[in-house]
DNA sequence: GTTTATGTTGATTGATGAGTCAATAAACTT
DNA sequence: AAGTTTATTGACTCATCAATCAACATAAAC
């Protein structure tokens, strides 16, 4: 069975599995041979691929932040003029890969996880200030000086909706989170359309 | 030493220490011991006096409820009319005895709770629609149905302020977050003073 | 002053889980 | 084909903790 290059391959499901598991159960009290199990290895792979757990924690925040960074640089290529922009980058926060139930409840818990590692810290900090950027350039030309404010609003408002989205059972929609929050984008700008 | 009426007089201390120590470490984390020895006793009278630590952890909760409560029933108190009421919520949200660094801290924490705990899970909902309730009270006379929305909105952006608070560092700036919301709210209405 | 209820803890138990290691096997290298 | 690197796991170690218990101490009740 033994292949060669199997490294990507066993990285990337533990990565998966971590976030599922993260998100199913609701906490980071996951152990990692439950994760392995989900990925279809032992935890002494597990292990072996990633040193600790703490490290395989953090790749998965890593993916998800990619993910995020994806999906927003994904619509903000079709979009044309600050407005388009910003409700590119509303839509792509509550896209279906951020958005989605195990990867919303994984990445609550990974604010719990800044607590305490720096590297988590830095990791969180760099997804709010993307955040934060990408508000401030769509806002910038429309509302000035007020933007700053706006984004702070705004930002906490999609953090806020991410916590909601977890707590209340289902499927998310995000259609729903996103429409909110841009009719609250609408009404800080112009109240246009 | 040993007295008689202690009961009440170490639930207390618990309680507090609970926060604390959640609120400091930033995670659930946190052994019995470690709060039973912040709270002056030994583990063993912990025990014995909550039965498990999941109890603790309610009750902890619990009073966290009991003085957002308080807070804004305080604040409500002195209000007159429904901008003024809103005010008062908003007020109250940020008011030193919840938005202390310890609190939000721990605040965060029981989201993650909520989520494998029953009884965690309707605590958090109690507060949601408490929170609810007070912003739609002061909001329908003034906008009527789009309170709904506005609501929704403005309490995702309370609790994202939250977050956003534990995870950066220093002392928490109540005046600095209850501005903003008040600003976004004085928009949603009708952009008076 | 003996019984009873309350307060209190050190020591122990039992479970759980992260991380290590030695051993096995298949694939590449020379 | 001998040697090396990569893949893989079961078994083990070691630490941590929640929960329990037996024991003791003080106050109230009778």
């Amino acid at each position: 069975m033994p292949k060669v290059g199997m490294e990507p391959i066993r990285r990337a499901a533990l990565v998966k599995a971590t976030i599922t598991e993260i998100g199913r159960t609701g906490s980071l009290d996951v152990t990692v041979s439950k994760i392995a199990k989900r990925a279809g290895m032992s935890s002494a792979l597990a292990h072996h691929y990633f040193g600790s757990k703490e490290q395989i924690f953090l790749a998965a925040m890593r993916h998800i932040l990619t993910l995020y960074g994806a999906e927003v640089r994904g619509a903000l290529a079709a979009a044309d003029g600050p407005e388009e922009r910003l409700r590119a980058v509303v839509r792509a926060s509550f896209g279906s890969g951020s958005f989605r139930r195990e990867v919303a409840g994984a990445w609550l818990n990974f604010y719990v996880l800044a607590q305490t590692q720096a590297e988590a810290r830095r990791l969180l900090s760099v997804y709010q200030r993307r955040l934060r950027s990408n508000l401030l350039h769509g806002l910038k030309p429309l509302i000035g000086e007020r933007a700053e404010v706006v984004a702070q609003g705004v930002g906490a408002m999609i953090d806020g909706l991410y916590i909601r989205e977890v707590l209340k059972g289902g499927t998310p929609d995000g259609a729903a989170a996103a429409s909110l929050v841009w009719g609250h984008l609408r009404r800080e700008m112009g109240l246009k359309a």
